[in-house]
DNA sequence: CGCGATTTGTACGTATGTATG
DNA sequence: ACATACATACGTACAAATCGC
């Protein structure tokens, strides 16, 4: 496969990050990102839309493109991405911990909970986020035995994702998030430095293979007072 | 101008909604919008990126284009949606007051918490919308009066965006939001029906109009258990 | 003021690659 | 092996907004 469009992309948003162009300032027009690049406007004009979807640039019409105002912590977040990417990328250091590694098989009310389908077997973990000495996010997570065969709670040690797109080489789809903020359960008191809160935000994640099937839940149980949820939108 | 795949892209949706086509269910192939539209294939690829965008459906290389689950409340957040607009497609009767309405000057705190520019004038409105007789969202905005001239409290008690894009013409453009919890403020105590909670879950929105220029600040602040925040995400 | 040059937006057409059945 | 369907890439043309002369 090609995909030069992706390579662009990368390239532009790498420049975009290291500051070779700043906020503010116009990107060369798509006609000289074509010269650049030996590549159709097309395949210009696809790398751009990425980038505006991220909240990265925009458009305008008759002017140019130009780069808008971002902190690396906010658009990190815009699609799918691993702690370990989120967290590498914020350049926050968080230190993480396995506190549970279980198999359990999906009932019914955990099937109504995770989206997951009943009768089948799950990893189910615990992993706690440490951001300066403080245990401030309980991530609970749901894995089907079937497709993520092989976990291990040293690979949730380390990044399940490189684990499951690397070693097994699936590919994650897609993926439906809810928000909430929810009383505080005995585990989040058990796992957590809560502080006195009696509530936690819950950032619920119902993700897809790229063929469609549900394959994880994930349920990220913050402190509240440390949690941040960022997000870019576009008005049509 | 054209925009003939923003046709084709609302018509889709619309069949999406109303349940011609259901979630599971394979769209007509490319081809075949082509034929029932008289559009090209780019087009019709165009309109069903949208459609992906938003979580509506997914497309399987060789097999098909498919509608996703949904359920109409979620994705109707998906972009930039007045309260009004979402109001509608979520099927949830509200209603709204208007509590205050007045003109500030932002000043150096003012423009470090709404970034809007220090030394102009804006609307300032307070907003209460009322859920089974209880009062569970505060709304907090802030127009600029120079972009949202003539701005009135009749208008606030209606649609605030119905009047900027119908009335003046004005183009939003996109809109970064960045969600916290936080302690509940005495204008909390007093605007919400807070049952004791001493949190609340805010959402504020950076609204830029179409050529950049910053022009509304909006908090909203929410009882914690009546709040939901919905997002699609993709893998890259 | 108009005119042309530049730049993004839209639409169409064609060709080829790749996954599926 | 073949047809179908989505994915990528290139090219062309024209529309519409902007800017400088």
């Amino acid at each position: 496969m090609n995909r030069r469009y992706l390579d662009l992309y990368e390239d532009i948003k790498n420049s975009i990050v290291e500051g070779n162009y700043r906020p503010g300032e116009k990107l060369p027009s798509e006609n000289e990102f074509c010269r650049m690049y030996g590549t159709s406007r097309g395949t210009v004009r696809k790398a751009l839309d990425l980038l505006a979807e991220e909240g990265l640039i925009h458009s305008l019409h008759g002017k140019g493109v130009f780069v808008l105002e971002h902190n690396l912590i906010t658009f990190s977040f815009g699609g799918i991405v691993s702690f370990k990417e989120a967290a590498e990328t914020s350049g926050l250091k968080f230190t993480t911990s396995v506190s549970k590694f279980e198999e359990v098989m999906i009932d019914e009310a955990l099937s109504a909970r995770t989206n997951l389908p009943p009768g089948k077997a799950a990893y189910k973990i615990f992993r706690v986020r440490k951001l300066d000495g403080e245990r401030v996010i309980l991530d609970i997570n749901f894995f089907l035995k079937d497709v993520a065969a092989g976990l291990s709670k040293e690979i949730a040690e380390q990044s399940i994702y490189e684990y499951i797109e690397g070693e097994l080489q699936l590919k994650i789809g897609f993926a439906k998030r809810i928000i909430h903020v929810e009383p505080a359960t005995s585990a989040d008191k058990a796992h957590l430095d809560l502080k006195g809160y009696n509530l936690v935000a819950v950032v619920k994640n119902f993700v897809h293979l790229h063929d469609g099937t549900p394959f994880e839940y994930t349920e990220s149980r913050h402190r509240p007072d440390r949690f941040e949820f960022t997000n870019f939108a576009r008005r049509r």
